[in-house]
DNA sequence: TATTGTTATACTCTATAACTATA
DNA sequence: TATAGTTATAGAGTATAACAATA
């Protein structure tokens, strides 16, 4: 009657992004782009911003995998908005680079506690299960050191 | 040293997201839309049309969860390129009917077969490694019927 | 000459509001 | 009056190409 489930490795995979694209998921994060009118992208730029450390732009842009030019408009979001300032390089001046103010930082650490916490449907599973799962995962790889 | 995995539920959290954002899960489905030219969004329309049964452009905006508006534009696209086409609803003169042409079908058929088949390293796990993987994602719902 | 960042532009994705035709 | 679809518009996300300043 249900023919979807035939296949145990497609149901596996369908779950797989079904559990990754739940709404419910991204509730956290939806709640702060509601709070700051800070939207997604600049948001999730915020993720790959050390909190201490200032990095150039392009490093940015190698994080996030996008272009230089997109970039830009990223940190202007967050400069607006005072989350973030641009400074000259001590020694290159073709280099800006981008640190976080102290409003920033608070932003991002809530932004990252928001990313890195699980569903509440987590709590369905034991301690044995989720590390039966996290082994079973891994095979799938990609290794992530 | 790495401190990332020092949570086993947040380790799984991780990499359920990064299977799914695996870029070579998508491949199938951008090397589709560079052949044809079809943007993502129309060519995931097709994924939820019927093969063989026309519905109302309503219906199709339910399915994919967004505003009648926007239907009216990827059914432009998929019309445009002869993958579909609009008729009129035999009873109530308001409804219009989208349909899939015998190109649209094939094209449904391999976007179809792109979004379901899993990613190459599924066969790093044996077929109970699979069930035991499909029953833990099953438990992390939500219920699919 | 090569690199960093910016500007201008354009395309895709998607929604809201106003509108037309039909029920 | 309510419903189906369209149009106009706008904002978010993102890239390419041309450009300025610096190395």
């Amino acid at each position: 009657m249900d023919d979807r489930h035939d296949d145990p490795a497609a149901e596996v995979w369908q779950r797989i992004r079904a559990i990754s694209h739940n709404p419910t998921a991204m509730a956290a994060f939806h709640q702060i782009t509601q709070e700051t009118g800070l939207p997604l992208a600049p948001l999730r730029a915020l993720l790959v911003l050390p909190l201490d450390e200032p990095i150039p732009m392009r490093q940015l842009a190698k994080r996030l995998g996008c272009d230089n030019s997109y970039v830009t408009s990223l940190v202007d979001a967050l400069e607006q908005r005072g989350l973030a300032v641009r400074r000259q390089h001590p020694t290159d001046r073709r280099i800006k680079v981008i640190m976080l103010t102290d409003e920033g930082r608070e932003l991002t650490k809530r932004a990252q506690l928001a990313d890195t916490t699980p569903p509440d449907s987590f709590a369905n599973l034991s301690p044995t299960e989720i590390t039966t799962l996290r082994d079973l995962l891994r095979k799938l790889g990609p290794d992530q050191t």
